[in-house]
DNA sequence: GTCTGTAATCTTTTT
DNA sequence: GATTACAGAC
């Protein structure tokens, strides 16, 4: 037996070592699937193969890269290489090979989320123009979501109409138009939105010589959070799988928290049924201690795989349940609790709260800063989608694809004078000349606003002239942008750190492409370097795969958490699997906090289901604090 | 056409 | 309780 898998138990140690071909890990939680990933590929190389033989697919980017960090430690080997990252990333990668295989230029750009709802908003207005008003026509938000569901689940419009809100079944004629003109906009702007990204990657592949040119690459895939997939991302594991057919997925099904974007835990179903699939369990779980994984097994969600888990630590301490009477007194007792904590000596870098969505935080964040306690947020507004940030990434656009119409409004309106009209029209006539005319000189021609006009032409041009990202953020910041912040924002302090610190990424980037998709499909980017101790406030679905000393679940009520929307749909099942992996989070310490007079007028008609009253009475020790 | 203040309109989870 | 739509002043 190899000694460097010493580390390992015995389930580990055969799931690393037996599995091949098309295998699958159930891992329960805290079972240690990060390290049996980890020892997976220190494995690999040390039977030899090479890091650019290797696929790992993860979650996050940042999954990726603290497993390739450990393998690193723990072999010496550099793994300088190899293809990590998310479906996303993996796909605009294989997408810039081959763009012009489904009608893309190389240099197109990738809309986030809020840039594909103004372009569908943009498409809907102009549809609605031709049909005439219409009364509780969808929103584009709305349809953003039936485009995206349809998409990731492979359906109809139709079916991907009913599943969001049937209510808007009779027009699903215009909706079609509209969905047909979004996907004409967004070929003919060179440019493609989150859920492209997956579809042409896949369609790139259906093609035999570039299938097997790049299945040929990758000897072994390795995919996390398999439970979490939809029906593109298991057609491309497949699809990039094919020549080697080494491919090697773990999941846990009781963690499948993201159906709303199409992930169907029916996947890991499937694959294990497929003639020759090996199946391996690991279900001892090292992270909670005993009363914990009790509360754990007895919570286990409806309709998974059964299991059963075993404990490795022991306490006293059963999981707590507190009674609050509000939002605000909420907040007191956590923030009060956790003061008490650290004073016994707990690191406030190992206590976390978690609650179902970033509204419920808003009262803790307050009442923390009162008292004094350092938080950092994982999730909530990202780096990249403050405004800010985005306005100095729409003039990057613009010289990386001019002709995509979002950016050139984007930039037009930070200009005095220039409102909605004058940027449309604007956008309109830098499309038509983007074909034939160099950045500089594509609004030549242009009559309107004549001064300003002048200026973003300038500005674009020396930026063109600057070679690296960073002196082209650089001279963007210095000549006009700083000055800009401090005449339009309050807080124009912090936002000028921003632009300086995405000044200092960009040095790590020599081309701007590369850049630019990075900050949309590669998180990482973004996650900000937090200095001292703080703790930790995120949403459920931010903190899965992380793990705390102690953690508070707040908002523990119907309508909070399970949500008011999953009552109203009666889709409790994906609430249990999100009430599952809060509850498995914690090493030492798990409080569940819930409120007994809610301001949300939900709770009284939704008590039937109430997460709570099912943990059966003696796994918890209660409190009432409310008055 | 642009800008600003007020009324109406929802309220989730994310790459 | 924040974002968005709209109306009216410039």
């Amino acid at each position: 037996m190899e000694d460097y898998l010493q580390q390992l138990d015995d389930e580990q140690r055969t799931a690393v070592l037996k599995s091949a071909g098309r295998s699958i890990i159930i891992a329960g939680p805290g079972s240690g699937k990060t390290r049996v990933i980890t020892y997976k590929l220190l494995h690999l190389l040390k039977t030899g193969i090479k890091p650019s033989e290797i696929l790992l697919v993860t979650f996050t980017r940042a999954a990726a890269n603290e497993m390739i960090d450990r393998a690193r430690m723990l072999t010496g080997i550099d793994l300088e290489g190899i293809t990590a990252g998310t479906f996303h990333h993996i796909c605009n990668l294989i997408l810039r090979r081959y763009a012009r295989k489904v009608g893309l230029f190389p240099n197109f750009t990738i809309l986030d989320e809020e840039d594909s709802k103004s372009l569908i908003k943009h498409v809907r207005t102009m549809v609605l123009e031709r049909t005439g008003e219409i009364k509780h026509f969808p929103s584009h938000g709305v349809l953003q979501k039936i485009f995206s569901y349809a998409t990731n689940t492979m359906s109809t419009l139709h079916s991907a109409l009913l599943k969001i809100n049937p209510k808007y079944i009779d027009y699903e004629k215009i909706i079609e138009d509209i969905y047909r003109e979004y996907t004409i906009e967004k070929r003919n702007q060179n440019c493609v939105d989150y859920d492209d990204l997956l579809v042409f990657a896949v369609q790139v592949l259906q093609d035999s010589d570039i299938r097997l040119r790049e299945s040929r690459k990758y000897k072994w895939i390795l995919v996390d959070e398999f439970q979490d997939t939809n029906i593109l991302q298991l057609n491309l594991i497949e699809l990039l799988s094919s020549f080697h057919k080494n491919i090697v997925v773990v999941a846990d099904d009781s963690q499948s928290i993201y159906s709303f974007r199409g992930a169907r835990y029916e996947n890991v179903r499937d694959f294990m049924k497929i003639d020759g699939t090996k199946l391996f369990k690991i279900q001892t779980n090292y992270r909670s201690v005993e009363p914990i994984v009790k509360l754990i097994n007895a919570t286990i969600p409806k309709r998974s795989v059964p299991k059963v888990l075993r404990a490795v630590k022991f306490s006293d301490q059963k999981p707590i349940v507190i009674k609050t009477s509000d939002r605000q007194e909420e907040a007191a007792y956590v923030s009060k609790q956790i003061l008490r904590l650290i004073e016994q000596g707990f690191d406030p870098e190992e206590i976390a709260v978690l609650y179902r969505s970033h509204s419920h935080s808003l009262e803790l964040q307050i009442e923390l800063s009162k008292q004094q306690i350092d938080f950092k947020i994982l999730s909530g507004i990202r780096f990249t989608e403050t405004a800010h940030v985005k306005d100095i990434i729409a003039f990057l656009r613009i010289i990386q694809n001019p002709r995509e119409k979002i950016s050139w409004i984007r930039v037009a309106r930070l200009f005095p004078g220039i409102g909605a009209k004058t940027a449309s029209n604007l956008a309109e006539h830098a499309y038509g000349a983007a074909l034939q005319n160099d950045v500089s000189s594509i609004l030549d021609g242009f009559s309107q606003k004549k001064g300003q006009i002048l200026e973003i032409k300038k500005l674009l041009s020396e930026m063109q002239e600057e070679s690296t990202v960073s002196d082209k953020i650089s001279f963007l910041y210095e000549s006009f942008y700083q000055q800009y912040l401090q005449d339009n924002y309050p807080d124009y302090k912090e936002r000028q750190q921003d632009i300086e610190r995405l000044i200092e990424v960009a040095l790590r980037y020599n081309s701007l492409e590369h850049f630019l998709s990075d900050l949309t499909v590669n998180e990482d980017v973004q996650n900000n370097v937090s200095k001292g101790q703080k703790i930790t406030l995120t949403t459920v679905h931010q903190a899965k795969g992380l793990e705390w000393d102690v953690v508070f679940v707040i908002s523990v009520n119907p309508g909070d958490f399970p949500s008011y929307y999953a009552l109203m749909e009666n889709n409790i099942d994906e609430e249990e699997r999100i009430f599952y992996v809060a509850i498995t989070r914690p090493r030492k310490l798990l409080y569940l906090v819930t409120q007994q007079y809610p301001s949300s007028p939900y709770m009284y008609w939704a008590k039937a289901v109430d997460f709570l009253q099912k943990i059966p009475e003696e796994l918890v020790d209660i409190y009432d604090t409310s008055y």
